[in-house]
DNA sequence: AATTATAGTGCAATGGAAGTGCATTAACTT
DNA sequence: AAGTTAATGCACTTCCATTGCACTATAATT
């Protein structure tokens, strides 16, 4: 058993196939994805079917949904070490205007929040648009 | 001329007869709004004018979009000295996940962000999730 | 190994919200 | 009043997320 259907196992996910080449093709990014993007690398699996791996894959802690604000939902693996499931791992998110890709800043951890009286926080989300550092030329 | 096309006027806005309901009914909330909820408010009224009265009054910065993470987009009239259409006035929001509601802390502006080499902000959006004043009981 | 149960996949269809084209109507200008 | 410009209403489209159901593969049981 390769390493991939162990971390799978791991989460209590069942390794199959299509959930393999999934993880695999999210391993090899260095941006979040949008299922749309998933769909294009596999062009023989149906979109239903991604769809819900990747919801599995959520549910379980193995990716994180990211909303960078433009209306299309993007996924990323979780690092290694981050209890989605239990506790949400806090970093920010940045969208480039430019080249339209979202990266995840896992070593920016999210400030702590003064929230006035009465109000509980469950989740953070913070995301920064700009120019990434591909596209700034810097 | 009443208070309400004043302030339309100033920021460069036609006040129709619908825009300045839409004002009104805006002004009455104390949560930012979906666009439904305007629609439900004006029976009467054109979806799709509506959509684009809220949509100018976004680009003349009299209210703010607000993307609380629910995919619905939200709107709510800027305060009194907000130079949206200039800089963006970055105060954190908060959504209920009991009640669904989204409010502005107005008063909570959004930390300074540090960014990795090469990384350009222009824009935060810093969304807190939990539960509200109201829904928390205390 | 064959049978049964459970989980995953594919196809088709739906839903919700955002957005656009165009004809009509209202408002402003001269 | 006539002409011009802006606003409105209706119909239609697009895009992504999501679901129902039949089919298939995988796992468990006999
Ligand atoms: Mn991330
Ligand atoms: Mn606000
Ligand atoms: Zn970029
Ligand atoms: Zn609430």
């Amino acid at each position: 058993m390769n390493e991939i259907d162990k971390k799978l196992l791991d989460k209590e996910v069942r390794p199959t196939a299509m959930r393999t080449l999934v993880y695999q093709q999210l391993a090899k990014q260095n941006t979040a994805v949008a299922l749309t993007d998933i769909e294009l690398a596999f062009t023989k699996a149906d979109r239903t079917t991604l769809y819900r791996t990747v919801k599995t894959f959520e549910e379980k802690g193995i990716v994180h949904q990211i909303d960078d604000g433009t209306g299309i939902s993007k996924y990323a693996l979780c690092e290694p070490g981050c209890n989605c499931e239990i506790e949400n791992d806090l970093h920010l998110h940045f969208h480039c205007s430019n080249c339209d890709k979202t990266v995840c800043l896992t070593e920016h951890k999210i400030p702590q929040i003064s929230l006035p009286d009465g109000y509980v926080a469950e989740d953070v989300n913070l995301v920064v648009k700009g120019i990434c550092s591909d596209c700034s030329g810097s």
